[in-house]
DNA sequence: TTATTATTAATAATAATTACTGATATTGAT
DNA sequence: ATCAATATCAGTAATTATTATTAATAATAA
């Protein structure tokens, strides 16, 4: 039987997701935990990644910044990327669910779900 | 004075994006023109598929696929990926502009534009 | 205990994209 | 027409993000 065990690396790793409003990369969880895990190891991040968003803990966040990002809050929400930082920012408006069924109408195509992101500049870099 | 040329190579990477309509990839665009122009390197279609955007003449699809898309429709419209072969689509709803205000009113972010992908399976790979 | 398997660090490999180089060709000004 | 400036090219090297491999360790289950 298959079972997943929670090691310390996943649990920093998952710590610093749910702790970190600009939801981060890889590199960026990479780079801040190795000061005080000095043998935690990129690929164990990626690993983790991947295996928290397998089992629904994490959700990815694809946006035109050059490298994926996560965020510990997996209700269904819009995000913003800042053009400069490339930080993402949660938007809090009202989840359209009603748009899937719309799009299901026109398309000839399965629907599944949808992804909404705004590009613009957040306020740090707006100063 | 800094003038664009539109060179043959410009021209046949903007043709094949304009009658394509899955909207390709570098990797595709290289792959399906080497046969009929087997001097084109995959470095000049990259740079020309960056002036053209830049131009403005092409736009740029992210998506959860592992490589951008493109599309020479520069209207603003949505897409749809298909899980599977990770072709895109178009899908034929109205654009929401008003989300964007909706957006700005509950973000202290300066927010530009958003982009709505849809992910699902498409007809063929649904067969 | 013992076999199984999840996990790790370290490293190698891959994939997508960008940058560099030296050559060619087009433009604009003399 | 000539000539300098530069946009473009093919080819290649470099970079970046991510995944796969390996051999070792540690937790679990029989």
């Amino acid at each position: 039987m298959v079972q997943r065990r929670f090691s310390k690396q996943r649990q920093i790793i998952y710590d610093m997701i749910m702790n970190n409003p600009v939801h981060p990369t890889a590199d960026y969880i990479y780079n801040t935990l190795k000061g005080e895990y000095p043998d935690l190891s990129l690929g164990t991040v990626y690993r983790n990644l991947n295996v928290l968003t397998e089992m629904g803990m994490i959700i990815k966040i694809t946006s035109e910044a050059n490298s994926e990002h996560y965020d510990g809050n997996t209700d269904c929400h819009y995000h913003l990327m800042c053009e400069e930082c490339h930080d993402i920012f949660d938007v809090d408006i009202p989840y359209f669910k009603d748009i899937e069924k719309k799009a299901q109408e026109n398309s000839p195509h399965k629907i599944k779900k949808h992804t909404l992101v705004f590009t613009g500049v957040c306020e740090k870099c707006g100063k």
